[in-house]
DNA sequence: ATTACTGTATTAAGCGGATAATACAGTAAT
DNA sequence: ATTACTGTATTATCCGCTTAATACAGTAAT
């Protein structure tokens, strides 16, 4: 087993994240209109540049579109994002399980685990 | 929902986890040797001074002992490491739950997703 | 046309973590 | 006592992310 390390975690990426969420959940369904980069730097007490980086990125995912002073709306194409959706999910199982077996559990275990939190 | 942001992501708190994986995985066992810090930081590829900081954690949370040219030692107290690991664990399932649900996922979906997993 | 929104770009400054280069202290072994 | 390990501390430097402060461009509404 090796050092696996990242020497950061970007504000960005980590905003990037918290949007591609609300994306997916629906909170900003597709095809609505997206907030402007300035509203919701302000809203995460951000930059405006750093923002601005982080819906680039969004961007660049397909999932935001860009009209020069329209502002930007979320994709129309529900396929991007319940793919979005589904990737993102598979991620974070597929972490988890990682995760529980750096720490010797068998993925077994990680279910079992998993279920005394759904059941109490 | 709220953005939830850390500016950073330190490299000695991710050796510190490394470590306490090595140590609750009995990769190093109870009351064995340690390695040096020199030892772990050329072996990380990072600077002593970061690896120092990383084992001072663990010395802080009980894992370690520290003898002034001995080195160090995992404690030889079974039930200090046993406890880590399981809080660990419960950690890590709870933030899968979490991020699980962060995407629109309800834990009984996170469960089965888990499944799909572990069968195939 | 003026106002008020959009997105975007640029430059400089600040900050904190990581590194580098040492130095010192303590002890076991030779 | 010298060597060779330990842990620990200090100071300066580097570097990348974030911020700050603007400025410019494009369009819709007044």
């Amino acid at each position: 087993m090796d050092f696996y390390l990242k020497n950061s975690l970007p504000i960005w990426k980590q905003l990037a994240a918290r949007l591609r969420e609300r994306i997916v959940t629906g909170e900003y369904p597709a095809g609505g209109h997206f907030p402007s980069v300035r509203e919701l730097a302000a809203e995460a007490e951000v930059n405006p540049n750093t923002m601005q980086r982080a819906m680039s990125q969004l961007e660049a995912d397909g999932l935001l579109v860009t009209s020069r002073n329209f502002g930007r709306t979320v994709t129309e194409d529900a396929e991007v994002i319940a793919a979005t959706k589904k990737a993102l999910a598979k991620e974070r199982a597929a972490e988890y399980l990682e995760s529980m077996k750096a720490l010797g559990f068998t993925a077994e275990d990680a279910d079992q685990l998993l279920r005394t939190y759904i059941g109490g």
